[in-house]
RNA sequence: GCCCCCAUCGUCCAGCGGCCUAGGACGCCUCCCUUUCAAGGAGGUAACACGGGUUCGAAUCCCGUUGGGGGUGCCA
């Protein structure tokens, strides 16, 4: 029998880094195995429920490149099966009714208004094997009395969790560490109602700065944020994959199906891991640089022809851009930094960085000699990279600067910025000679006297 | 409080009793290259929480301490 496994989300809010991360390592696990990978949504919390967000997380899983072979399937669809599942359990003296007070009430079916607790047993252990973390055990007395019925008529996740996971037939339950002292209560379930148990793996949770579980509220985690950003989605899957696990070869960045065959799910580490933002920045640059052209200007189009785009949509020529990507393909880190690099050929004037102004024509040295002597240079030596070079170069030392330093305020005055693409290149092939003049004086204008 | 889990560079990962004067990656620093910024190249910084055992030998095994985290809901 194939290993089966389900990433089992509730729709309660948007899908963040830990939960993608879960999905991740499920499918991992599944993919390589050769097992089967389920979806299911534990809807079981109408008041908390947002209907609408499951499509949106599907999207997510998709756009990951997380598939799956089963489902989805929905909890609140399988009410019958629950409330089956605590009738035998009532009926077995393996569960009470309790009023609002937490008073047992006597009988020994479902009521409206009343809530189902199960009765956990005075003594004994709850032992259950963990791929990640050996062997757990918990002492029954230090169990609870634990709801599985809501007065409501809904089951809990505890009921419904372990109900599903039978009837599913899911041999492992790979899930967050948060999880882990739920297990013993479901374990309990399933032995009443005579199912085997799931293997389980526990997996190390994600933490922000302060060392705390990565929470929707306080963190910025949600996958979408991370898309719009401009994060690649193998690179963030990439990434995600080096959260509590590594390659036996230390190659970190490399294709998914190198790391489906690597994988095992015992390798997981047990600690907990930071989410390094710095780091998926690394990791999604290394990615961004691999792209053929082509498929750059695919990724990248909702940054360049979108509303947000900083220039007129007329202006915007997809050719020109085209033809500019391998100038700048190695500078990105993030899809949105696209932009900034290119906008200067898109607009009527360069979108002057007050930060790069300042410190290139106010403080930096000789803007005004630079720019006079540069506007006369331009005016009439040949329309390539080399010259332009060479005639700024020249400009430069007269005024006893170097190239670095000399090409700052015409960098500024054409693109900007201080930081952009290689500036001789950009202007001869992509600017004409009256344009380039044009910016140049502005600049001048603006420096006066 | 009680229960459970965890503990190697700032961060992520490797290490599964000798190959460890602890390795790789991100970050940071220095230098080289250089038309900015990147990229690339060469270096550098930096860790086995502590204390006891076990063993010829411990980052690796055991116990304890300390620290951190998770759980303790008619949330999941």
């Amino acid at each position: 029998m194939t290993d089966r496994v389900r990433f089992a989300p509730s729709p309660t809010g948007y899908l963040h880094v830990g939960s993608a991360r879960t999905a991740l390592f499920n499918w991992l696990h599944a993919r390589s195995t050769g097992g089967t990978m389920l979806l299911r949504i534990e809807d079981t919390d109408t008041e908390r429920n947002r209907p609408e967000l499951i499509d949106v997380i599907f999207r997510e899983l998709e756009w990951l490149g997380i598939d799956w072979d089963e489902g989805p399937y929905f909890q609140s669809e399988r009410a019958e099966r629950h409330r089956s599942a605590v009738e035998t359990l009532l009926a077995d003296g393996r569960a009470y009714l309790c009023d609002a007070e937490n008073r047992e009430v006597a009988g020994s079916t479902i009521r409206d208004g009343l809530a189902v607790r199960f009765r956990t047993p005075d003594e004994g252990q709850v032992p259950f094997t963990d791929l990640i973390r050996d062997d757990v055990t918990f002492a029954c007395a230090e169990l609870e009395d634990f709801v599985i019925w809501r007065s409501n008529g809904t089951p809990t996740f505890l009921l419904a969790n372990a109900v599903d996971d039978a009837d599913m037939a899911v041999t492992h339950a790979i899930r967050g560490e948060d999880l882990l002292s739920s297990a013993p209560k479901v374990l309990l379930i399933l032995d009443a109602l005579g199912h085997p148990h799931p293997t389980y793996a526990h997996l190390p949770l994600l933490v922000n700065e302060q060392r705390k579980k990565l929470s929707k509220r306080r963190d910025d985690v949600s996958i979408a944020d991370y898309r719009t950003r401009g994060f690649l989605p193998e690179a963030m899957a990439n990434y995600l994959a080096l959260l509590g696990w590594g390659p036996p070869d230390d190659v970190e960045i490399r294709p998914m199906q190198e790391i489906v065959s690597l994988f095992h799910i015992g390798d997981v580490n047990k600690s907990s891991a930071f989410f390094d933002v710095k780091k998926l920045e690394h990791v999604n640059a290394t990615y961004l640089r691999g792209l053929p052209v082509a498929e750059f200007l695919e990724r990248v189009d909702p940054w360049v022809t979108g509303t947000d785009a900083p220039w007129p949509a007329e202006r915007f020529d997809r050719d020109v851009l085209a033809a500019f990507v391998p100038l700048i393909q190695e500078k990105l880190r993030l899809l949105g930094d696209t932009p900034r690099f290119v906008d200067f050929l898109f607009r009527k004037d360069p979108a002057l960085d007050d930060a790069s102004w300042e410190s290139a024509m106010e403080k930096g040295p000789a803007a005004r000699e630079m720019l006079d002597g540069a506007i006369a240079a331009l005016a009439s030596c040949p329309w390539e990279p080399e010259a332009l070079k060479d005639a700024v170069n020249e400009v430069g030392e007269a005024n006893g600067l170097k190239l670095g330093k000399a090409q700052a305020p015409i960098r500024v005055a054409v693109t900007g910025r201080t930081v952009g693409p290689p500036l001789f290149e950009a202007m001869a092939q992509f600017m004409d000679r009256d344009e380039v003049l044009r910016r140049l004086r502005v600049a001048r204008h603006r420096l006066r006297p």
